[in-house]
DNA sequence: TTTGTTATTATACGGTTGAATAATTACGAG
DNA sequence: CTCGTAATTATTCAACCGTATAATAACAAA
């Protein structure tokens, strides 16, 4: 009975190994496979050290979960800050890049649904996610602020965020389906229908360098 | 010691009230909450008969996911049933059908979600889960049919299919974000800016009744 | 009223869960 | 080189999970 050899690692590295094993074993078996045993083995060491970290399980999970959400949306602003010159440029990167890997992507989705599903049950999860919501929808907001100005229209608040609402909606589910069941979109790609509902929320200004109208 | 008193019920009803209380456990305390002790409990059984109506725990589960999205798209198709006259006057009351108790419903988001979360990791949820959306897409796309015809524009299916795409990619979105943080949309009504999304993406066709833009 | 069927309850089982505690061992300070 | 600290492992615990099986009671048929 030997027992288990080790090695010590920088408090920063461990946690972060922790929750990525953490979301490993939540993409692939969901909340009810992420259990403390699962994610300890996955991370290559122990049950008892997850506790040594966070306080709790939990408290874990949350953390998990502000990483997922912070590590989608710095993906799709990143799109948007590129070298475009023009913002109908920005916003049409911006828009795909929800749409295309690697934020339109499987792994991203399970994580996301997993956690969303404890939205309305955890209090600390709500919290969450209506930060990384405002988050998203202010970057989009802001952006659209400047395409307005950009087309020579007054960028009123109340225009903006009642199109950022839909425009967030658009994406929203389309990211949402598209993901979930990508096969019933390969004749209709999505980032495609998703640049012309824009175009059409917005009056007609036109965001695609071409576009081959279906 | 008393033995637990007990009254025989129709089949029917046995598994009406246990997919029932299986949905209520669900929507209170998500997915881990819905044990088979806690669903007999709130059904008032004992925990042995899910097991006599149900193969598997997971075989109920399966029938109760079902039951909430046949739910749910029976509700919206019933509202662009009434007696309205035109297919704008049915395609507007869809939406809003969508967008308003009780579809939109902290309840019925509960539900879906935990569900959701399933349908990456379990074959047989993305199954119930694939035609249940394919049964709402039809249902929307035969809709804009119908209104595309009659504003005299051709009604290609190309056209039909797209517009579904793109306009339940708004209804999902809307509904999501705002039964998830509802409070966040008192100043902008979704049923609202889902209409008027809608007429943009429809290129100019006006579904609403009264509308005053924002 | 008696009997048979089966819906329902009661109990038990093996396995798993998150957490707590105690025993070790790696590594830095001196 | 030694020692103290704390990161890591090992072990244990009570509670709970889904399932299987046997006992019981309600109801229908005769």
């Amino acid at each position: 009975m030997s027992r288990r050899p080790f090695h010590r690692a920088g408090e920063d590295v461990r946690r972060h190994d922790l929750i990525a094993a953490t979301l490993d074993c939540i993409s692939e078996s969901g909340l009810q496979g992420a259990t403390v045993r699962q994610i300890a083995a996955r991370a290559g060491v122990t049950p008892g050290l997850i506790r040594h970290y966070f306080s709790s399980k939990d408290q874990m999970l949350q953390d998990a979960y502000r990483e997922v959400m912070t590590g989608m949306t710095s993906a799709v602003v990143a799109a948007a800050d590129g070298d475009q010159q023009s913002a109908r440029e920005r916003l049409h990167d911006f828009i795909v890049a929800n749409l295309t890997p690697p934020v339109a992507d499987g792994r991203r989705l399970s994580l996301w649904a997993a956690f969303i599903s404890h939205v309305r049950v955890d209090p600390a999860f709500a919290e969450i996610h209506r930060e990384s919501y405002l988050a998203f929808r202010s970057a989009l907001e802001e952006l659209l602020a400047e395409v307005l100005a950009e087309a020579g229209e007054e960028p009123a608040p109340q225009r903006c965020r009642e199109l950022g609402i839909a425009i967030n909606g658009v994406i929203d589910g389309l990211w949402l389906e598209g993901t979930l069941v990508g096969d019933l979109f390969t004749d209709n790609p999505l980032p495609g229908i998703a640049i012309r509902s824009a175009e059409a929320l917005l009056g007609g200004i036109v965001l695609a360098q071409d576009t081959p109208s279906s």
